[in-house]
DNA sequence: CTTGCTGCAAAGTGTTTGCATACAT
DNA sequence: ATGTATGCAAACACTTTGCAGCAAG
């Protein structure tokens, strides 16, 4: 859903920024904008490694939190002990919001669009109200499902998984 | 709201589990029974060491582990690099579930029981739906809310949070 | 008594920092 | 030319593991 329109965006935004167009940021912007997955650092770092061997673990660490901060890149916890990153759609995209189904089990992270429309019109008015009551400014927000995928469901590990929750 | 219940709940639990009543346990056990807060397991160890100095952080990670385990305890990952622990109030309990409102300048946990009503009956509706599609076992959920808390609003510090989103 | 639980010290993991060099503008 | 960005190594912060002694049942 409007990969190009991705790229094109967070290019822009990249560019249009103070910050300098080095090798080492567009192959990192290049790695984010060929999956859909949600890399850690360290597997980002390994993609850009493949063709840019020069490439060192410090700068993605600098560079993610540089595109964070330039609104290009959202930064997740999912509670397995890594940050994870994937790129933002911009305000100006719309249709590619999800939000995420994450397995207990083999931390598998699934993204979900089904739905969608009605949590984001039910998180609109409570982002309103919540901003009114406690004088809060809401920039974010995340909604996480945490349970067990298809597959671990069947292995059946009599692992109890109960109580586990992770924001 | 139910904190009697909640000590009793979890009390029950505990000695109703396999699992050995030490006075580690009995400790930590009461450190969360006698706070709304979001402590940290070095938080908690402190707590606890200043009236039993013997404790040690690594019983006290090891039984976290535990009541998660059982089911008496939440973990939350929020971001900030530590994990953070809060009684879980157990499904006997209605009425104390709430969600999160986080302030990515201060790290500030904002409880809130506002408008959760909605938003409940909004999850079990996609819950339900989510597992269908995706064949998927939901067995927890976590909704928060990332921004600036009203005193950090006020600093106005020129920082931007834009992009900012964990899990 | 027996086995699980504990504390200490050490090891692990993910992330950040200091600094001299290299590079974009 | 000038100051930012980079890579390396070392430092950090949180969490987990190994192990010998302790204590709950």
């Amino acid at each position: 859903m409007g990969a190009d329109k991705k790229a094109q965006w967070s290019r822009k935004r990249l560019e249009e920024s103070e910050y300098r167009l080095t090798k080492p940021r567009r192959a990192i912007l290049d790695v984010l904008l060929h999956t859909d997955e949600h890399l850690s650092a360290e597997e980002i770092y390994q993609r850009v490694y493949s063709d840019y061997p020069a490439i060192g673990l410090t700068t993605v660490y600098r560079t993610l939190e540089l595109f964070v901060q330039i609104g290009i890149v959202l930064r997740f916890d999912f509670g397995d002990g890594r940050a994870r990153f994937e790129l933002s759609v911009g305000p100006e995209v719309q249709g590619s919001h999800h939000h995420h189904l994450i397995c207990t089990n083999c931390n598998k992270i699934i993204d979900y669009t089904d739905f969608i429309e009605d949590e984001i019109e039910l998180l609109k008015k409570t982002e309103k109200g919540l901003e009114a009551l406690h004088n809060f400014k809401i920039n974010n927000h995340i909604i996480a499902f945490y349970g067990l995928c298809e597959d671990c469901r069947n292995e059946n590990k009599e692992k109890n998984n109960e109580g586990m929750r992770d924001v």
